[in-house]
Order: C-alpha cells, then sequence, then structure tokens
DNA sequence: GTGGGGCGTTTTGCCATCGTAACGAGAATT
DNA sequence: AATTCTCGTTACGATGGCAAAACGCCCCAC
C-alpha cells in the first residue's frame, strides 16, 4: 500500500477503502522540498495547483497595503492548502514555508478527477473545509471580541490542539517555530504586545518557556482565559457513504 | 421544472442539468418560515439540519462568556446555511432571523444523498465552502490589521457586492437591515464608534444615508480605504466536470 | 578564540484609537 | 399611550500601538 500522509490524516476521521487511498496517494506523487523561509505561492499569482504538507510547516498571509501582515492560517504536516485555487484564478492569499518542508503540488484537475470518482472523499473535503471554516470563525470572534491575553491564550492552545491531532509526541509541551512578530501578526497584535502578554503569562505560571518550546500548565485556566474551544472533540462524520 | 433558489444560485456559476436542478430543488421540499428575531439554531444545540435561505436575512453570531457578541456571518436569499453541522454534531453557532425569513431545513442525510448521486454538485459545494473561508479571510485581515475606518468601508462594500449578486436591484444603494450595534458586532467595534465612522465618512461625502438605505458614493475611494477586494469577479468554476 | 552581524526578544515612554457609561430624542412597536 | 429600539453625542479612560534602543544568542569569518 501507498502511503500518503493526507490519506493517513482522513482515515483519522473515517475509515478509507484501499481504492480510496491510492487515489488520495496520487495526489502525492511529485513530492517537492522547500527552503525555510521560501515562497510557495504569492498573491495574485495565477494557480492551478493545490498543495498536500508532507514535512515541516506552512503559513499564509496577506500583506496590506501599509505594509502591515496579517497571518491567516499555519499549516502542518497532512493538511490541505491553497484550496483557495479550486474558485479563484489568482490566489488571494500568499504561503511561505516556515521551516524546511515537503509540499506535494497537484493541479485542480488532478482534483476534480478525484472528486468526480470518489464521491465518499470529496464529501469528505467538504467536511474539513467546512472545519477551517469554523477554525475561521474562532479566530473571528478571538480577534474581534477578545483582549490580548485571551488571543495569545487561545492561539497557543489552537497551535497545541492541532499539532497533537497528527504528532503523538506532544503532551503539554511544544515548538510554535513562529516568532512573538509572527504570533501578533496572526491574533492581530504588534510583537511588543505578544512579548507583554506571553511574560505576564509566564509569570503567573500558566506557561513556561525554555529554548523555544512553549509549556502549557494550566490548561483549564487558559481556555477560560482565551475563551477557547476545543472544536476536535466534536466531529463527528459517521454520517457518510460507507467507503 | 421546480424551481429552487439555491439552484438558481449555483447556477450563476455552472449551467446545472436538470436532474441537478431536481435534486436541488428536492432540498426545499420544507420551508419554513420564522418571524423576525427569531432563533433559528441556538449554539450547542445537537443538530442534524442545514439550511437554504429563500427569503429575507438571517445572521450567524457567538456570544462570549462577557456577554459580547461576534457576528460570524449575514446570510442573503440563495445562501447555504448551517453547513457546520455536517461536521459538528453540536452547532458552533447561533443563526437568528434578522427579518421576516423562509428557510429550507433538511437533514445531513438529505445532503449526503445528493453528494452520493450528483457529484458535480459536491464538488460545487466544496467550491462554495472554499470561498466561504476567503470571505473569512478577509475580514481577519480587516479585523486585525485595518483602522475602524476601514473596517466600516469593507464591511459596507461586502454587503453590497453580496447583494448585488442576487439582487439586480441594487445599483449604488442598499437597505442594510442592520443596526450600528449589529455591524459593530460583525467588524469587531461598538455601536458608538461605528457611528463615529459612518458619519464621519457621511460628512466627507463618501457614504449617504436616509431612512434605512445607504447609498455609496465614492465606491473607487471607499476600496481604498477598505483595503477591499471583490472577489466575485475572479471566480472560475469552469474546470469543473460537465453536468 | 574573537569580533561582528543578524535575528529575535525585552524594555521603556508616549500617545492615538477605540471602549465605557450615560443620557436624550425620535421612531417604531405593543 | 407606553414601552422598547435605534441613533446621536458627550466626557473620560484603558488598551494596545509606535518608535527606539538594548540585550542575548547563534553563526560565521578571520
Amino acid at each position: 500500500m501507498v502511503t500518503s500522509c493526507f490519506a493517513e490524516r482522513l482515515a483519522k476521521h473515517v475509515p478509507l477503502s484501499d481504492a480510496e487511498k491510492a487515489a488520495l496517494a496520487r495526489l502525492e506523487e511529485n513530492p517537492r522540498k522547500v527552503k525555510r523561509g521560501a515562497m510557495i505561492q504569492r498573491v495574485n499569482d495565477t494557480v492551478t495547483e493545490l498543495f498536500v504538507l508532507r514535512e515541516g510547516r506552512v503559513m499564509s498571509f496577506v500583506i496590506l497595503p501599509d505594509g502591515s501582515r496579517q497571518i491567516l492560517r499555519v499549516y502542518f504536516p497532512g493538511d490541505f492548502i491553497g484550496s483557495a485555487s479550486t474558485i479563484y484564478s489568482k490566489a488571494p492569499e500568499s504561503l511561505i514555508a516556515l521551516t524546511d518542508v515537503v509540499v506535494c503540488p497537484f493541479d485542480k484537475h488532478a482534483l476534480r478527477r478525484l472528486l468526480e470518482e470518489y464521491p465518499r472523499v470529496a464529501a469528505l473535503l467538504f467536511l474539513l473545509s467546512n472545519a477551517e471554516r469554523v477554525a475561521m470563525t474562532d479566530r473571528l470572534a478571538s480577534l474581534g471580541r477578545t483582549s490580548a491575553k485571551a488571543r495569545v491564550a487561545s492561539f497557543l492552545l489552537d497551535m497545541f490542539d492541532r499539532l497533537r491531532v497528527t504528532d503523538d509526541g506532544v503532551i503539554d509541551s511544544f515548538d510554535l517555530k513562529l516568532t512573538q512578530e509572527e504570533i501578533g501578526d496572526s491574533i492581530g497584535l504588534t510583537s511588543v504586545h505578544v512579548n507583554r502578554m506571553i511574560r505576564q503569562m509566564e509569570q503567573e505560571g500558566l506557561i513556561s518557556r525554555s529554548n523555544g518550546r512553549i509549556t502549557l500548565h494550566q490548561m483549564a485556566r487558559l481556555e477560560e482565559i482565551g475563551h477557547y474551544t476545543n472544536r476536535h472533540k466534536d466531529m463527528d462524520l459517521d454520517w457518510l457513504p460507507v467507503g
């Protein structure tokens, strides 16, 4: 059986047939290595490609006319990236490698064939796309209606929970691989203020840090501060057609 | 031919076969009238239903523990609502009718059959879900990185452009049917500050108002102020399978 | 081993933007 | 007619942005 990190990810939600696994693996036939810091996709590029992220971390972002940056999403291995190019001919967001990375690009016509031949995979992609939407609305509420401290708390918890889905090594500490400026650009704060909040949370014993790793100490208290809800627990995909 | 406002909406993107139209119309077999202000869905309700909005306006929102509200999305006729319940068993957001409304609820198992039998519709739903995601990221950048004035400007333009997709009567003025408090709750501001910005924009001749209707005068200038991009122009669905 | 450059973090003082609280007026709803 | 909504407007103040500089650390060249 060919392995595919995307198939593995999907299989965490729904058991896949061998044919489905093989079809998904075919999307990952052309792995491409990308160096840390390199641009994978640029805003307004004409794109027909999507990606599965196999190794490393990637972020999507936009730069506003005044030069400020909004980071839209941080991606982890097994994530499906750049789905906006299924509907827009020009990329609405840029993609950059946060670490050395392996991405598997495939053309949207390959996706089309997949959707035609494997309706259940199509449904699954639809569902996961809805999960992404909910993740966005959660962050929207965070940016729109919560304090700086709450935003940092919920951001850390979100990263933590997402890492834990794929990486079993994650217990209560993790390596964010983001600078404080990047955290700020994710949650609508300046790096200065992110620093203020992180140090404050550290002093309060909510988190601690050592050489880049962040440890979360009072998970429940952090969830309260950040008004955070772990969405991963409540997923229900059992109603999907059987493979 | 049975008419369905959802099919009509989809047909604006891709020509649909009669079979597809009929299948979509079947989702709308049980129209339900809802009074203005009534709750259609409540956060944490166990839900298995989705909706097509046939008439009126609906908003989705969450209430944070401190009582503040974040409005996540305003929906217009032809919109597909509540897709989060395809993946979460408990509703992550509340739905409320902004005007008297006709919604067409259907169970997610009906959606499942549709996805199984009409792969192209499944693909289409996937694409539109991605468009929603992009709309969310646009607002995320707005909340995270732009001023109050920019947020109001881009919000007005967004509502305007979305109304124009379905309502041909919309030229340069429209009836928002939102209070200033609701606008604020959409873009992360207080009603007081929304009021400041709106009056300021009115004084500058960017917009004008009379009994609830808003008229946009300097569209280009507004787009500049709000860092707004009209996403509707750039859509490309031609690569989808033929019906 | 040492000096330097780059990057990220830490820190400070100042101040703009935006929120809070409060109240009045007019319109709409009962 | 009474009540509730919505909008308008004010004074005051807190949150978080801005600018600038210093600090620590890692890596590299010499």
